[in-house]
RNA sequence: GCCGCGGUGGCGGAACUGGCAGACGCAGCAGACUCAAAAUCUGCCGAUGGCAACAUCGUGGGGGUUCGAUUCCCUUCCGCGGCACCA
C-alpha cells in the first residue's frame, strides 16, 4: 500500500517554516492573541505530558493565526533547579553545562513535533540576562517591604538539603522527592503574599475563563475566615491573651482557653510554678513529633493545665488556661477560647479533662433545658445563657457582641487567612542569588540595581555534602558594602525556582530588553495571556504565585492589569494501563519512538483525538495506529483525486451539484470552528473531519461523469484547511500538491456558507408517547400544522394509534412530532 | 468531615439549549481482493426474545418534574481530585 513518507515531509516543512520565519510575529496591525503553554524544566527528554500540553497549545496558536490574529506563541525554559545540581554531584558535570545541553536536546525534540514557536523570543531563567531581572524584581519587592527576612519554624527537606515553601509540602512530604519534611528554626527570606490574600481571593471572580476546580483550590488554600479577636485578661497579671474565633456569638460558652504549646506566653505563665515541669515535658514531647503526626485530625486531643486562669470578659468567670496539641501556633493568634458546647474538638477535650460544658445556642425547634453530651452543636440558633443577648438570633448576636467589644476596646471583628507568607530562599546553588549583602555596620543591604546581576559563580565544587557550594566560594562570598564600603558578605541562599517562573510570561513580550525586565507598553499590549495551558498540578503553586507577582507589579506601576491569565486550560494526565506514565512503573511511551514509527502528525493527532483536553488520556497503541491509518486515508484521497484529474474536471456536462455533500462540507466547517474555538474539544473536531473524509470518499467513488470537480475540490481543500492545526506537516504538503504556494498556515480559516447550511428537507422523528415509531423526510419549510397533519396521516402511525384516544400532539418544527395517546 | 469533578457498549469517547442514546475511532465478526499474508475496500457490531418484520429493556441505584430526561430536581452508592485539629 502507498503510505506517505512522513519523515521526508515533516523534516522538509519544519525546515521551511524555520527558514521562512513563518511563526515569528511580524508587527502587523492584525488583532493580537497570546497563546502560552507552561514552560518545561529542561530535564533532557520530553514526555507524553509535554507532547499533550504543547500540541493543545499549538492547535490553538495555529488556529488563531489562520483566523487572522497576530499570535504570540513563545517557548522557554524553567532552567534553574535541583536536578541540575544533583547531576553535577553524581556525574561531575557543571549544572550550567548539563542544563544547556538538555535545553538543546529538548528543543530539537519539540521542533520534531512541528510546534509553531517563535524561537526568537526564547528565554531561559538560568541566564544572567534573565535572572538579573528576577533579582531586580526581588529588590522592588524588598523596597516595598514585600520581601523580608525572619526567623521562624520552617519546613526542611533533609534529602534536598533545603527549606521548602508551605505550598511545596504535600501530606508532610517534599513535593519533589517525597522525603518526610521536618521543622527547623531558621532565619529565612519571605515574600509577603499574605498582604495580597484578600485581593487574590476577591479577584478569582475576575477569572471567568478559569476552571472552577482551580479557583476553588486557590480559594481553599487562601482559607479566609471571618471572626473576631477577643481579649481575655490573665488573672494575677496585667497581660491579656488575645484569641481568634469565628464564633464570637458563643463567647458566653467559653469555659476554658487553649494556647498552642509554642505560644510565646507559655513559659512565663508556668515559670516557677508546680506546673512548670509537666508543661515543659509536654511541649518537649510534642516537638519530637513530625508535623503529620502533630496535625493529623485522628490524633487524640491532649493537653496540660498551666495552673493559671483568665477572665471571660463577658461572663466575668475565671476559666482555666490549657496548652494542647490541637492548637496551631501559626494560625490566628495561636490561642483559642474553647466553647465545648459548640465545637466538636473542644467538646472532646472538655469531656476528657472534665471541664464544664455550657450551651449558649439553642438549635431551632428545641426546648430548654438543652444539654450537650458527645455531639457539639455548630449551627445557628437562639442565644441562651448569654446575659443580655438571650433570645437574640445567633447571627445577630455575632454583630452585637463584636460591636460591644469594639466600643469597650476588648476585641474587634477580624479576618484570618490560612495562607502563609512565601518562603523563597533556598540553600542551594543552582538558582538566582538573592541580591543582598550583610555588613557588620549596615546590616542587611540590598545590592544596588546598577550592580545587577549578582552573577552565579561557575567555578565552584560540588561535593554533595554539607552546605551549598556558594558558601565555599570566597570570590563570591567576599564583597564590599554598597553603603559604607567596608568588607561585607553576600547572601548565599538562592531563590526558589517558582520566583523565576512567576514572571516569565512577561519577559516573552520583550525578551531582549537590557534596560528593564520588560517594556510596560509591550506588556500591556500582549497581556493578559489569552490562553494559558498546563497541568492542574500547578493550580496552587505557580498559578497563585504568578497572580501575586502581577498584582504587586501593578501596584508598583510596572504594568496596568490585574491578572496574568485570562483563560486557563488544565489538561489531564497521560495514562497507560490506568496509571500515570512513570519510569518506576515501567509504563512509559517515548514520544521519540512514536515519532520514529508513525511521524509527528500521527502523534499529534492521537493525543488530541483520544480524549478531550481536560480529561485524563489513556494511551493506546492501537489508537495511534488508527490515527496513522486516517492520515494515510487522507493522503490517498487527495493524491488519487489529483492523479485521476478529478478536481480539475470541467463541469461542461450537467454534473449535478450535490447538495448533501455541500451541506456536509459547510456543516463540518462550522462544527470544527465551534469545537476548537469555544470548547477546545479537539476530539470531536477531528471526528467531524473524519466524517467529512468518509463522505468525500463516497463521492469520489462515483462514476467520473457524476463528479462535480469544483465541489470535490471545495471539499478537499476545506478538509485540508480544517486539519491544518492538527497535522500541520502532511497538510502543508497536500496544500502544495493542490497547487498553493503560500503556507496553509497563513491561509484564511474557512468560513461556513450559511446558504449551504439551509436544508430543503429534514428528517423528523414521529413518537408515540415519547417512543420513536417512525422517521419521516419532510420539506423543511412545513408549518407546525402541516407537519402534524403529515405525521398523523402516515400509514404506520395511523395503524398504531388506531382505537386509542389522542390526548395531545406536540410538534417541534424540524425535529419531531410526539403523539400522546390514551387507551379509549 | 468540608468542597469540587465524574460514573454512558468489550474499550477511548459522542449526544452543545430537555427532543432519534452510543457520532467518530479502537477492538471483534463476516465478506471482497490475494497463491497466501499484510495493506486496502464493503457489511455487521448495547442486551434479551424472534427466521424475520419487530417487540421489550437499557446512560451506577431509587424516586420526582415533563408529552418527552444521559441532560433538570431530590436521595443514595461508587470512583477521582483538593482542603482538613485553620478555632
Amino acid at each position: 500500500m502507498a503510505t506517505y513518507d512522513f519523515n521526508h515531509i515533516e523534516t522538509k516543512w519544519q525546515r521551511y517554516w524555520e527558514e521562512n520565519q513563518v511563526f515569528e510575529l511580524n508587527g502587523s496591525d492584525r488583532p493580537q492573541y497570546y497563546a502560552l503553554e507552561m514552560f518545561p524544566y529542561p530535564s533532557g527528554k520530553i514526555h507524553m505530558g509535554h507532547v499533550r500540553n504543547y500540541c493543545i497549545g499549538d492547535v490553538i496558536a495555529r488556529f488563531k493565526t489562520m483566523q487572522g490574529y497576530d499570535v504570540l506563541h513563545p517557548m522557554g525554559w524553567d532552567a534553574f533547579g535541583l536536578p541540575a545540581e544533583n547531576a553535577a554531584i553524581q556525574h561531575q558535570i557543571h549544572p550550567d553545562t548539563w542544563t544547556k545541553s538538555n535545553i538543546n536536546e529538548m528543543k530539537e525534540q519539540l521542533n520534531r513535533l512541528g510546534l509553531s514557536y517563535d524561537w526568537s523570543r526564547e528565554v531561559a531563567t538560568c541566564t544572567p540576562d534573565y535572572y538579573r531581572w528576577t533579582q531586580w524584581i526581588f529588590l522592588q519587592f524588598y523596597h516595598k517591604g514585600l520581601a523580608y527576612k525572619k526567623e521562624s519554624r520552617v519546613n526542611w527537606c533533609p534529602s534536598c538539603d533545603t527549606v521548602l515553601a508551605n505550598e511545596q509540602v504535600v501530606d508532610g512530604q517534599c513535593e519533589r522527592c517525597d522525603s518526610a519534611v521536618n521543622k527547623k528554626n531558621l532565619n529565612q527570606w519571605y515574600f509577603k503574599i499574605t498582604d495580597y490574600a484578600e485581593k487574590l481571593l476577591e479577584d478569582l471572580d475576575l477569572l471567568k475563563g478559569w476552571p472552577d476546580k482551580v479557583k476553588t483550590m486557590q480559594s481553599n488554600w487562601i482559607g479566609k475566615s471571618t471572626g473576631a479577636d477577643i481579649q481575655f485578661p490573665i488573672s494575677g497579671s496585667k497581660k491579656v491573651l488575645t484569641v481568634f474565633t469565628t464564633r464570637p456569638d458563643t463567647v458566653f460558652g467559653a469555659t476554658y482557653m487553649v494556647l498552642a504549646p509554642e505560644h510565646a506566653v507559655v513559659e512565663e505563665l508556668v515559670s516557677g510554678t508546680s506546673y512548670e515541669k509537666d508543661v515543659q515535658d509536654f511541649v518537649h514531647q510534642l516537638q519530637h513529633l513530625s508535623d503529620v503526626e502533630r496535625t493529623s485530625a485522628e490524633t487524640e486531643k491532649e493537653g496540660r493545665f498551666t495552673g493559671r486562669y483568665c477572665l471571660n470578659p463577658f461572663t466575668g468567670q475565671e476559666i482555666p488556661i490549657y496548652i494542647a496539641n490541637y492548637v496551631l501556633a501559626d494560625y490566628g493568634t495561636g490561642a483559642i477560647m474553647a466553647v465545648p458546647a459548640h465545637d466538636q474538638r473542644d467538646l472532646d477535650f472538655a469531656n476528657k479533662y472534665g471541664i464544664s460544658v455550657i450551651p449558649v445556642i439553642l438549635p431551632p425547634e428545641t426546648e430548654e433545658p438543652y444539654k450537650i453530651d458527645s455531639d457539639a452543636y455548630t449551627g445557628p440558633g437562639t442565644m441562651i445563657n448569654s446575659g443580655q443577648y438571650n433570645g437574640m438570633e445567633s447571627q445577630e448576636a455575632f454583630n452585637a457582641i463584636c460591636q460591644q467589644m469594639e466600643s469597650g476596646g476588648t476585641g474587634k471583628q477580624t479576618i484570618s487567612y490560612r495562607l502563609r507568607d512565601w518562603l523563597l530562599s533556598r540553600q542551594r546553588y543552582w538558582g538566582a542569588p538573592i541580591p543582598v549583602v550583610y555588613c557588620d555596620h549596615c546590616g542587611i543591604v540590598p545590592v544596588p540595581e546598577k550592580d545587577l546581576p549578582v552573577t552565579l559563580p561557575l567555578d565552584v565544587a560540588f561535593s554533595g555534602k554539607g552546605k551549598s557550594p556558594l558558601t565555599t566560594s570566597t570570590s563570591f562570598l567576599k564583597t564590599t558594602c554598597p553603603t559604607c564600603g567596608e568588607e561585607a558578605t553576600r547572601e548565599t541562599d538562592t531563590m526558589d525556582t517558582f520566583v523565576d517562573s512567576s514572571w516569565y510570561f512577561l519577559r516573552y513580550t520583550d525578551p531582549q530588553n537590557s534596560e528593564k525586565p520588560f517594556d510596560k507598553s509591550l506588556a500591556n499590549q500582549w497581556m493578559p495571556v489569552d490562553q494559558y495551558i498546563g497541568g492542574v498540578e500547578h493550580a496552587i503553586l505557580h498559578l497563585l504565585y504568578s497572580r501575586f507577582f502581577v498584582k504587586v507589579m501593578k501596584d508598583i506601576g510596572l504594568l496596568d492589569f490585574d491578572e496574568p491569565f485570562n483563560n486557563l486550560l488544565t489538561q489531564g494526565m497521560v495514562l497507560k494501563d490506568g496509571a500515570k506514565m512513570s519510569k518506576s512503573k515501567g509504563n512509559v511511551v517515548s514520544p521519540a519512538e512514536i515519532i520514529k514509527l508513525y511521524g509527528a502528525d500521527t502523534a499529534r493527532l492521537f493525543v488530541l483525538f483520544a480524549a478531550p483536553p481536560e480529561r485524563d488520556l489513556e494511551w493506546s497503541d492501537q489508537g495511534v495506529e488508527g490515527c496513522y491509518r486516517f492520515l494515510n486515508r487522507i493522503w490517498r484521497l487527495v493524491t488519487e483525486a489529483i492523479n485521476d484529474d478529478l478536481i480539475h474536471l470541467e463541469n461542461t456536462q450537467e454534473t449535478p451539484e450535490d447538495k448533501s455533500l455541500r451541506y456536509k462540507i459547510h456543516y463540518t466547517i462550522s462544527k470544527v470552528t465551534d469545537d476548537v474555538e469555544q470548547r477546545f474539544n479537539f476530539n470531536t473536531a477531528i471526528s467531524a473531519v473524519m466524517e467529512l473524509v468518509n463522505e468525500l470518499y463516497k463521492y469520489k467513488a462515483q462514476k467520473k461523469e457524476d463528479i462535480n470537480g469544483q465541489l470535490l475540490q471545495e471539499g478537499i481543500e476545506t478538509m485540508i484547511q480544517l486539519l491544518a492545526p492538527f497535522a500541520p506537516h502532511m497538510i502543508e504538503e497536500l496544500w502544495q500538491l493542490m497547487g498553493h504556494r503560500e503556507s496553509v498556515h497563513l491561509a484564511e480559516w474557512p468560513k461556513a456558507d450559511k446558504s449551504a447550511l439551509v436544508k430543503d428537507e429534514v428528517e423528523i422523528v414521529v413518537q408515540i408517547n415519547g417512543k420513536v415509531k417512525e422517521k419521516l423526510i419532510i420539506s423543511s419549510n412545513l408549518s407546525k400544522e402541516e407537519t402534524e397533519k403529515l405525521a398523523m396521516g402516515h400509514d404506520k402511525i395511523r395503524q398504531t394509534i388506531e382505537g386509542q384516544q389522542v390526548a395531545r400532539v406536540i410538534v417541534v418544527p424540524g425535529k419531531l412530532v410526539n403523539i400522546v395517546v390514551k387507551p379509549s
